[in-house]
RNA sequence: GCCGCGUUCGUCUAGUCCGGUCCAGGACGCCAGGUUUUCAUCCUGGAAAUCAUGGGUUCGAAUCCCAUACGCGGUACCA
């Protein structure tokens, strides 16, 4: 046995990847890097009617995506590095490998080995063969329902069938289950990790099927024994498996293993505390990718719900290898939270803030491509350093990417459509804002010395600091009144108009120094004619 | 129905193990004000929780005990 803690992430390939579902991945992956222990991720394909095609691939592409890197399991074919040893490719998914010594990691690879072990726990008398029909078994539910007793299957077969009927019935090839004999009259207790005690009285407990008739095993005995096989310390999973918890716990008495240590997570809700579900919002990691939200920001708001550091700890934006650091399990919470996506928003605001105009550059570019105002601008303004600024200034009011460039158009239109009243400053008259704007135009001719250039990824801008001044000295100059009070609107009102044609935009001279001294002397040329 | 788990500002939460420093702190959101015109950013301030309810223990309880209510999960040959 390893001293080293080993925990594994074991999603059903029914789906695209939930956000509940992919919280358990993620503190999964925290706890192993925060005490030095493995990640790995399973497979568990038990039931063939839930099987969604390509929901394998689409699950390694979210965890790839994310950044939670695992030391063992299932991986896609171009992950793999070339000094691992036991690779193997599987059977049942072309692309995908597993890497690893615990293999297979795909459970429907593993038929054979769960059949042993249930056929070896009817051996032990630990578990036995049913042969009741689905029919059966409702009806009986049906009558139990009716006298409000707890649905709990009625040992017909273990009880009124002799092992000749039993052996009869299997030569003919029966269809049949293996349930397992829960023992009667004990209390079962446990220690959760994040919840403490935990009791359950066995007659409550109903005979689990381990085996199904399709010869696949249900969770509960895969998961037993896979967790056993690969070593697992610590189970960390869902609420909605802590009241099967007693049947494992069984289940590893009966195979003479030591339980791993389990710790049930708090569930996810929507904002009416119901479940999160997909009605009243996305569900899909993919969901929130789409919508442009920062894989940064969607690890750190998720970590958040239902862990925190403790201790007076204020900070709130963390990275991947911050919440490692500190990560642990005392701290996680035991009621369930519920999904803010307005602190989502504000989060993912922050990382978009907080990465370098490079990373957010490549970040945007799919999102951009697929608006028309980028498509259709000229290669200039499609240009990689001319993206850059305009990204630079409107970093400050994006939430999300997708909203990229869109309070940013006017930087790729190459005509503006201005209306007159929007270009007037309060009382101003049409001749007014003329003047005001001839006097842009002039100064900005003027700054012959001014260098418009600026670089994106440089937080330092001292031209635009001094575009800055000279227009702030003309407003002073021009539009100062007996009191000495400067209206500076009456400048860079029209200016800015004139510049963006938007009612809201970044400062003129941001705007002005982006667009380049050409360009804006242009717009500004435009704007005069049409208050002709 | 039965079993299990939970319950601190609208929301995420600190504090609960080791009762007093908590007439409960931070953040999001909201409101107000400020910042080299606007929107945003940023800064400052504010409103917002009888610590689910009731009882007990105690000089003293968000913190310990009991009960109740409410919410959620499970109750499948689904995971």
């Amino acid at each position: 046995m390893k001293n080293k803690t080993r925990v594994r992430f074991a999603p059903s390939p029914t789906g695209f990847m939930h956000i509940g579902n992919f919280r358990s991945a993620l503190y999964d992956y925290l706890f192993a890097v925060h005490t030095g222990g493995d990640f790995i991720l399973r497979i568990e394909d038990t039931d063939k009617k839930r099987f969604v095609e390509g929901a394998v691939e689409s699950l390694l592409k979210t965890l790839d995506w994310a950044g939670l890197e695992y030391d063992e399991g299932v991986f896609q074919t171009t992950e793999i590095k070339d000094d691992n040893t036991n690779v193997i490719e599987s059977k049942n998914y072309p692309g995908v490998l597993e890497v690893g010594e615990f293999g297979p990691y795909i459970q429907s690879e593993k038929l054979e080995v769960y059949k042993k072990y249930a056929e070896q726990l009817v051996k032990d008398g630990h578990a036995y063969y049913c042969f009741c029909e689905p029919e059966r078994l409702e009806e009986m539910r049906a009558e139990q329902a009716a006298e409000k007793r707890p649905p709990i299957y009625d040992r017909y077969c273990l009880n009124h069938v002799t092992p000749d009927e039993i052996n009869a019935k299997l030569k003919e090839n029966c269809s049949y289950t293996i349930r397992l004999k829960i023992p009667k009259d004990e209390t079962l207790e446990f220690e959760d990790a994040v919840r403490g005690k935990v009791k359950f009285e066995t007659n409550l407990v109903d005979d689990q099927v381990l085996l199904k008739s399709d010869g696949f095993p249900t969770y509960h005995l895969a998961n037993v024994i896979d967790d056993h096989d690969m070593q697992i310390t610590h189970v960390i999973r869902g609420e909605e498996w802590l009241s099967s918890t007693p049947k494992h716990l069984l289940l590893y008495r009966f195979f003479g293993w030591t339980p791993p240590i389990f710790a049930h997570l708090p569930l996810l809700l929507n904002a009416d505390k119901s479940k999160l579900s997909k009605r009243q919002g996305d569900v899909a990691v993919e969901d929130y990718i789409k919508k442009g939200y920062l894989k940064e920001a969607i690890i750190n708001f998720v970590a958040f719900l239902g862990w925190n550091p403790g201790n007076g700890e204020t900070q709130e934006i963390f990275t991947l290898s911050e919440l490692a650091d500190k990560f642990d399990m005392t701290h996680v919470h035991k009621g369930g939270a519920v999904f803010d996506i307005k602190k989502l928003d504000w989060i993912n605001a922050q990382w978009i803030k907080k990465i370098s105009i490079l990373d957010l550059y490549q970040r945007s570019l799919e999102f951009l491509e697929t608006k028309d105002f980028y498509l259709n601008a000229p290669a200039e303004k499609k240009a990689e350093k001319y993206v850059k600024k305009v990204l630079s200034v409107e970093r400050a009011r994006l939430l999300k990417l997708d909203e990229v460039g869109e309070d940013a158009k006017f930087f790729f239109k190459t005509a503006l459509h201005y209306d007159t009243e929007l270009l007037r400053w309060k009382e101003c008259e049409d001749f007014e804002t003329k003047k005001s704007l001839q006097l842009s135009k002039e100064t900005l001719e003027g700054m012959a010395d001014v260098d418009f250039e600026f670089d994106p990824e440089n937080a330092t801008n001292e031209a635009l600091q001094r575009i800055m001044q000279t227009f702030m000295q003309v407003a002073e100059k021009n539009f100062t009144d007996e009191d000495g009070k400067t209206d500076r609107g009456q400048l860079l009102w029209p200016l800015r108009v004139a510049l963006t044609g938007e009612q809201w935009s970044p400062s003129p001279f941001e705007v002005a120094q982006i667009l380049g001294k050409a360009e804006s002397l242009e717009r500004l040329d435009k704007a005069i004619q049409k208050l002709n």
